[in-house]
DNA sequence: TTGGAATGTCAACAAGGCTGACGTAATTTC
DNA sequence: GAAATTACGTCAGCCTTGTTGACATTCCAA
C-alpha cells in the first residue's frame, strides 16, 4: 500500500487523510481490545489500566504527577485509585521529604496484573510490527510523536532520552 | 529516532514496545483533541462525531451498517442519532426497497459540522505527516492496519480498494 | 399467514469524565 | 509565628456513553 502518495506529500488528498483518520480509529480499538477484555472480567476499566500502567512506569510517582500525565481531575483519578488500593493492587505511601505527598507503587498483585495487561498489548504491537516490517516501525513512531500535543511531545521526548 | 531497533525486529525490547504503547495513547489524545473542543461547545461528544463521520463517508447507510462499524448497541447509537436528527444535522429516510430500513444522510447543517470537525482533524494529521516526512507515512499506515482486528482490517481493505 | 428480521423506544444501571465546595495536613512564605 | 499555599481526599451532583432487558411496530419472505 501507500506508494503513490508517499513520494510527494503535497499530493495527499483529503480522501487519503480520511482513510488515515479511520485507520487511527480502528487501530486504537484493536490496541485496547485485549486489555479491555481482561479488565472487564475484573470489573475494572481503561481508567484502571492507565493508572496501573503509569505507576508501573514510574514507581513512587505522586498523585499530582499522575494527574498531569493522565489529564483528568483528581476526583476522577481518586475514584480509580481508591479501588486499586482497596483491592491491594496499589500501595500509597506518605512522602518522606514532603509528607503531604503520596507516593504510589504497585504491589506484587498489581505488578502481576500489569504484566498480564501489557503482555497482551505488547503481543499485538509486536505482531503488527512484525507484519508491517522493520522499515514501517520507525515511521509509525515518528508520525505518532508528531500527532501529540506539543507540550506532551516534549515530555515524551524527555522520557525517551532518559532511558536510553 | 528509531534506528537501532528497526534493523532487526528480534531486538525490539519490552521497553521499546512500552514506549510505542504510550506513544499510541498520547497520540490518540492529540488526534481527538481538536474535534473534542469543537464538539463540547455544541454539547456533543465523540459518539456524535463518529456517527457524523461515517454517515458522511457512506451516505444512505442503514442503522445496522452503522452499528456494525461503530461496534456499539443500537440503544446507544439511537440516543445519539435521535439528538442529531432532532437538531437537524441528520436526515433519516425510510428505505424504498426495504421499508424497515432507515437510510441516514447528513443535512446541509450536518455536512457543515462534518467539515469543521474533519478539517481540524485533517489539519493535525497533515501536519504530523509533513513533519514526519514521506517515508514515515507509509510505515505509519502499514502498522495501523496490522493493529486492527483481522475482521475489521478486511473491511478496511475492501473500502480501500473501492475508492481507488 | 405467520415467523422472523429490522428498527425504535422505555427503563434502569454503571463507568468514568466533569464542576464546585470543603476539610486537613504539611510546607512555604512573609 | 501567622498566613498563604500546596497536596490530597472526599462529598454531592451532573453529563456522556456504554450496557441489558423487555416490548411494540413494521414488513419481508417462506
Amino acid at each position: 500500500m501507500a506508494q503513490g502518495h508517499s513520494d510527494n506529500l503535497l499530493f495527499l488528498t483529503d480522501e487519503q487523510l480520511r482513510r488515515a483518520i479511520e485507520a487511527m480509529f480502528f487501530a486504537y480499538r484493536g490496541f485496547t481490545a485485549d486489555p479491555d477484555r481482561i479488565l472487564s472480567d475484573l470489573n475494572y476499566g481503561r481508567a484502571h489500566h492507565r493508572a496501573i500502567h503509569f505507576i508501573n512506569r514510574t514507581p513512587g510517582t505522586t498523585v499530582n504527577n499522575l494527574l498531569a500525565i493522565l489529564g483528568v481531575t483528581k476526583q476522577s483519578l481518586n475514584r480509580v485509585l481508591r479501588t486499586l488500593i482497596e483491592d491491594g493492587l496499589v500501595d500509597s505511601r506518605v512522602g518522606t521529604r514532603d509528607r503531604r505527598e503520596r507516593h504510589l507503587f504497585l504491589t506484587d498483585a498489581g505488578a502481576a496484573l500489569e504484566q498480564r495487561l501489557s503482555d497482551a498489548q505488547r503481543a499485538r504491537m509486536r505482531a503488527a510490527f512484525r507484519e508491517a516490517g522493520p522499515a514501517s516501525v520507525a515511521g509509525f513512531r515518528e508520525v505518532l510523536e508528531h500527532m501529540m500535543d506539543p507540550e506532551l511531545r516534549r515530555h515524551f521526548a524527555a522520557v525517551k532520552e532518559g532511558d536510553r
